[in-house]
DNA sequence: TTGTGTTTTATTGCCTCC
DNA sequence: GGAGGCAATAAAACACAA
């Protein structure tokens, strides 16, 4: 199910499909290479070096890099052209993963070779990635900023009624005192009863004045 | 100019799928 | 088994402050 949360990577067809999910201090000291790698994007939690349900990769071995053959052909870096570069992007944004036909296609009218059209989509998926990444990171700590204030805004409450209730209970006490020293109502019309007609109206006054504050700011909290 | 950090292009190794 | 994808990484290219 797609949710407004979700982010989505153009693909073949112009379709989208969902892709799983992104302390600044931290994040500061710490070159982008090193950012890329910091959150797993399925849990959004930090990496760990065995993830659940993956197998665990080897420790990999890296052979020197093939810098320039006899041919001086090998590793050989070469900046793409602004206007490359920019119809690469117009490419992306309606297909992010190629088709082998279309990636010669698009190789031919670039004068660029094939490889290196799948590894500027291979590496133009990845900086999509992180940046979506980084958005749901920078939506999430949004979200949870809100909630902490609204928690804190609900503590306030509870604190304040709390203390509303501790005072009603006291007022309670000094009423049923002051029955139980002798004051009573003539025409009571509840023999035995040890509150005035004061006393009752009092109580159902406080009672009705906290019920309503309940309600309240329980129907702003439902709004 | 130079040191340092960032971005871009390319490689490597592993994995999945057909 | 080969093609293609991805993560991790290397290194050139670039930006920019000191």
């Amino acid at each position: 199910m797609m949710t407004s949360n979700m982010v989505t990577m153009p693909v073949n067809g112009g379709h989208n499909f969902p892709v799983q999910g992104g302390d600044d201090q931290l994040m500061m000291f710490l070159s982008s290479q090193q950012q890329k790698c910091l959150f797993d994007p399925v849990t959004l939690g930090p990496k760990t070096e065995d993830q659940p349900g993956k197998a665990v990769k080897k420790q990999r071995k890296r052979k020197p890099k093939n810098r320039g053959g006899e041919n001086g052909a090998g590793y050989g870096k070469r900046k793409l052209t602004d206007y490359q570069a920019v119809q690469l992007e117009l490419c992306f944004e309606s297909e992010a993963k190629l088709e082998t036909e279309r990636k010669e296609t698009i190789a031919a009218e670039l004068e660029l070779e094939p490889r290196q059209v799948a590894v500027w989509f291979q590496n133009r998926r990845a900086r999509w990635k992180c940046k979506k990444l980084e958005d749901e990171f920078a939506n999430l700590r949004t979200s949870h900023q809100c909630v902490l204030a609204q928690k804190a805004q609900l503590e306030a409450q509870v604190s304040e009624l709390s203390g509303r209730l501790v005072e009603a209970e006291s007022e309670l006490q000094r009423l049923s005192a002051r029955c139980e020293s002798g004051i009573s109502v003539e025409n009571s019309s509840t023999p035995g009863s040890s509150l005035s007609m004061e006393g009752v109206q009092l109580l159902e006054n406080g009672y009705a004045q906290v019920m309503d504050d309940y309600w309240m700011s329980n129907l702003y909290e439902m709004m």
